[in-house]
RNA sequence: GGGGGUGUAGCUCAAUUGGUUAGAGCGCUGCCCUGUCACGGCAGAGGUUACGGGUUCGAGCCCCGCCACUCCCGCCA
């Protein structure tokens, strides 16, 4: 038997047994008369002695040559610690292992980076982890989390088989949709010039599972985008994917709430309050400046459009004049913001488009600003009245379109929330889970450039039933049913109740998103033809799993919660994926390569 | 596609204004050590400063190019 107890596992109650551990070795501490060994499995470690007086020579020596992370299986008689020699830093700290037969499994080579010390292992620059991953894996903190995600992905399917869900695998090798990401395509064999996408997403699938009569879907879908990636995003990720039949949107949101609960508990213990807080997609905006907002902390936006509008200030008005807003933010405390801290921020501005920041730092009882010579009392009382405006406050502005200004704020708002907590100036809990939903996303968005309308979500999207009307006359304000679930500042899940009537779709591909009737046969046509055959009202929703793990691992990166993950330019660095194809296998795909290498 | 950051010993980092033979801790090798758990002590090995150019009497440091990783924008229906 290679082992009997795992080693995590070993307590005073085990004193006088044999035991065999397996694993690898964690550290060794040679006192030259006597050897202590702590063993690692997956749950834990446990020491071991050995003890030269007890012990027949030729094994002492064998255990002299052990080091880090060879793999062993040793057997020995469990025993209390001599008295003030307990490790209270580990569960197994009260007993010891004293060795009677070692067997090495496995010698290793010098590592090329430690496992054994958390705090240098955290620091190891992330090129050399993914290059030895498994390396990387047998890290306590990775390991707690790969155990973290399997043990979300079991309370997930618990949860929907209790609701009744079944879980149904989708095709992998799909058809190219051409509209939103840009997907991976696969060559087919068998027809020249053909070829397969990767799904983005089961969409159309779940879809028509619904009209397939299957009424209530999941799965933990792998999905495929060929886009460029983040701290948030990979080429391949995982969603859960729910679809269901005769639903309405409450549905969905008691669905998501139960399934979170649920999740959290198995994972974290944790108990999350239902129901979720509701924002409207405006609300949103107008107070925390993004669609997906941080709500752990205040430091709202406050509006000015008003008081600014004849302000002698030609920024502010001329913004007003041209149909736009000034908001503005208050980030207490940070009047003592450096140049370069303004500077970013100003950087964040431009990046929307705007020409630059306005601001007032309120130091030593005065305000600090190069615009506010341009403001009358009123318009100074309003800032002072709306902004709670105090000493040693930062004020800062912006005067554009509407989502434009509320987005600069909302980016410049995490800005100052990130700077605040480096100077202690704010705290935020790292165990509290602010789930909110947010409704009411315009159907619609307007592309400038193409001039033209285009799905704010995607096509499938229902319109809130009492603006139909409204689609031919005013489609900015007809309401999508969509809803994103949000959970502190990140969008964990986004989805709709499904347009299932064939007329409407056909009026929204072609009257408002004015694709041609035969594109949109080509494109859709299957799925317009399953709607004809008695589609039931349907609605889902999908979950960015990756995100709901880094969130639970309280982790900013998916990557460390992805056991093999690429890096930003997609490349696996353990096994050196993508790699270029044999001149075989490309004549047999009918391919030619143009970059000529292969 | 664009912008920012990083790259020095196996790992984490340092190296004044451009100035001697590029240092430290950990790891590694050897020796010593019977109660350690970040074991301790002594000694030692280990460097194309990512890579390619350039400026200079002299470059880890300045300039140009390039590669990799990373963060962000674009993109992600």
């Amino acid at each position: 038997m290679k082992r009997t107890h795992h080693c995590n596992e070993l307590r005073p109650a085990h004193v006088g047994q044999t035991v065999t551990l397996s694993g690898w070795v964690h550290s060794r501490r040679d006192l030259g008369g006597v050897i202590f060994i702590d063993i690692r499995d997956r749950e834990g470690r446990t020491q071991t002695v050995f003890d030269p007086s007890d012990l027949p020579a030729d094994l002492f020596a064998r255990a002299e040559k052990l080091r880090s992370e060879c793999v062993v299986s040793v057997t020995g008689k469990v025993r209390g610690r001599p008295d003030g020699t307990n490790n209270a830093k580990i569960a197994t700290g009260e007993v010891e292992v004293a060795v009677t037969a070692l067997e090495v499994l496995n010698m290793a080579d010098v590592l090329p980076f430690p496992v054994d010390d958390p705090e240098v292992a955290a620091k190891v620059n992330e090129e050399l982890r993914l290059k030895y991953r498994y390396l990387d894996l047998r890290r306590p903190e990775m390991a707690r989390n790969l155990r973290l995600r399997s043990k979300a992905a079991i309370a997930t399917r618990q949860f929907m088989d209790e609701q009744g869900f079944l879980e149904v695998e989708t095709p992998i090798l799909f058809k190219s949709t051409p509209e939103g990401a840009r997907e991976f395509l696969v060559p087919n064999r068998r027809e020249p010039g053909t070829f397969y996408a990767l799904p983005q997403s089961p969409q159309q699938f779940k879809q028509i599972l619904m009209v397939g009569g299957v009424e209530r879907y999941y799965q933990l879908a792998r999905c495929f985008r060929d886009e460029d990636q983040r701290a948030d995003r990979q080429l391949e990720f995982t969603q859960v994917d729910i679809e269901m039949s005769f639903i309405e949107r409450e549905d969905i949101y008691a669905l998501i709430e139960g399934l979170l609960k649920r999740v959290w508990k198995a994972t974290l213990n944790a108990d999350v309050p239902i129901p979720f807080k509701r924002l409207r997609f405006e609300e949103a905006l107008n107070r925390y400046g993004a669609d997906k907002p941080e709500t752990r902390f205040e430091m709202q936006l406050a509006d000015f459009t008003g008081e600014f509008r004849s302000s002698a200030f030609k920024v502010f008005s001329g913004a007003v004049a041209s149909g736009g807003v000034v908001k503005a933010l208050n980030a207490k405390g940070l009047a003592g913001a450096t140049q370069g801290q303004i500077e970013t921020m100003t950087e964040y501005a431009r990046s929307f488009g705007a020409k630059g920041l306005a601001y007032i730092k309120v130091e030593n009882g005065e305000w600090k600003s190069p615009i506010v010579k341009f403001f009358n009392d009123a318009e100074k009382q309003a800032l002072i009245a709306k902004l709670g405006i105090e000493e040693g406050d930062l004020i800062l502005f912006a005067a554009d379109q509407w989502l434009n200004a509320c987005e600069i704020l909302g980016k410049i708002r995490l800005y100052c929330a990130e700077v605040l907590q480096s100077q202690g100036k704010l705290t935020i809990d790292p165990n509290r889970f602010d789930f909110l939903w947010v409704v009411d996303f315009p159907l619609l968005s307007f592309d400038k450039e193409q001039n033209r309308w285009y799905s704010s979500h995607h096509p499938f999207t229902a319109p809130v039933a009492e603006d139909v009307p409204l689609l031919k006359t005013e489609p900015k304000k007809v309401r999508g049913q969509h809803y994103d679930v949000v959970v502190n500042g990140v969008e964990l899940g986004g989805g709709s109740i499904r347009i299932h009537q064939p007329d409407v779709q056909k009026t929204i591909f072609e009257d408002v998103l004015q694709i041609p009737p035969e594109e949109t046969k080509l494109r859709f046509g299957y799925m317009l033809e399953a709607f004809r055959h008695g589609a039931p009202p349907h609605g889902g929703i999908a979950l960015g799993f990756d995100r709901l793990c880094a969130i639970l691992s309280g982790t900013p990166s998916i990557r460390d919660v992805i056991a093999f993950p690429k890096t930003a330019k997609g490349v696996d660095l353990m096994t050196d994926a993508p790699a270029p194809a044999s001149a075989r296998q490309l004549r047999e795909l009918h391919i030619k390569s143009s970059d000529g290498k292969s």
